[in-house]
DNA sequence: GACGCGTGGAC
DNA sequence: TGTCCAAGCGT
């Protein structure tokens, strides 16, 4: 849930989910539809369709329980280097290299002196973050954590707070005067792209009771709305579903190739 | 290595 | 208001 998402928006979905699915054995008892509906609006619902099947996989291979060193967790659906790292340090208290984007800032700026890291992670990076991992075990996952935190709280990626930072004395991005970044970040498009749609018409398969028949994205953007009303869907992207067909055939095709929708006689659903 | 993939709070 | 960006991953 935490990947690519803020904690604060995190933290209440995460809490229902686990009062409803204690273990990885309940939720792997569940059709993929329900954790589907029950991930809400976090976002990026492909997450939601790994975490069930790494449910699957924990009850087939490892005995419901989460494994606990790196190599096995890394090889769970959905989970990479960093979730990897992260859940072998942080749940089982294992001396590992985790790296995610708040530890990448940090270094960039106070090691490297640069105002942002690279735009993807480098072998480079993870070989530094290796070498000033503290060799002691329990220092080392509170290290992690405490760079990560540092990350998150006081050297954000903008408007850092310097003056409240522990550790500014021995900033290379401050000793250098602050330099600004040396590319631009490009923020992701978002109104009017197929994603948007994708995001729409998922919103409504969560919705939907029963299965939403193909022409209904069509031909009934109004009905669209309305079922929408109060849950946030974007009815400027609900229009669009009228007014790009071959936006709305992409965007239908995509869910289905990800198995994050089924179509049955009837219409569209959520994977049973 | 580049790309596609959601959503909403902060400024 | 529009832009930025957040505990990445898989292809």
């Amino acid at each position: 849930m935490l990947q690519q998402t803020p904690v604060v928006r995190v933290l209440p979905v995460w809490n229902e989910w686990l009062k409803r699915w204690p273990t990885p054995a309940d939720l792997a008892a569940e059709p993929a539809g329900e954790a589907v509906r029950a991930w809400g609006r976090l976002g990026y619902p492909r997450r939601v369709l790994r975490l069930h099947a790494a449910a699957a996989a924990i009850v087939a291979d490892h005995g419901g329980k989460v494994p606990d060193t790196y190599p096995e967790l890394l090889g769970l659906p959905g989970v990479g280097s960093y979730t990897a790292a992260a859940v072998a340090a942080f749940a089982y208290g294992r001396r590992e290299t985790v790296v995610d984007t708040n530890i990448r800032r940090v270094h960039a700026r106070l090691l490297s002196g640069q105002a942002l890291p690279a735009p993807a992670l480098t072998a480079a990076e993870m070989r530094l973050a290796a070498e000033i991992l503290p060799s002691d075990q329990a220092e080392s996952v509170r290290w992690n954590a405490a760079v990560m935190e540092l990350g998150a709280m006081v050297c954000t990626a903008r408007a850092p707070k310097c003056g409240l930072c522990p550790v500014r004395d021995s900033c290379a991005w401050l000793a250098a005067g602050e330099p600004p970044p040396s590319y631009v970040p490009k923020g992701q498009a978002w109104h009017g792209t197929d994603r948007q749609v994708r995001g729409a018409v998922l919103a409504v398969l969560r919705l939907a009771e029963i299965p939403v028949p193909p022409d209904h994205f069509r031909t009934a953007p109004a009905d669209l709305g309305f079922a929408a009303e109060g849950v946030g869907v974007p009815l400027t992207a609900l229009h669009r579903l009228n007014s790009a067909p071959e936006q709305l055939d992409r965007a239908l095709a995509g869910l289905l190739a990800d198995g994050l929708a089924e179509l049955t006689d009837n219409g569209y659903r959520l994977p049973a």
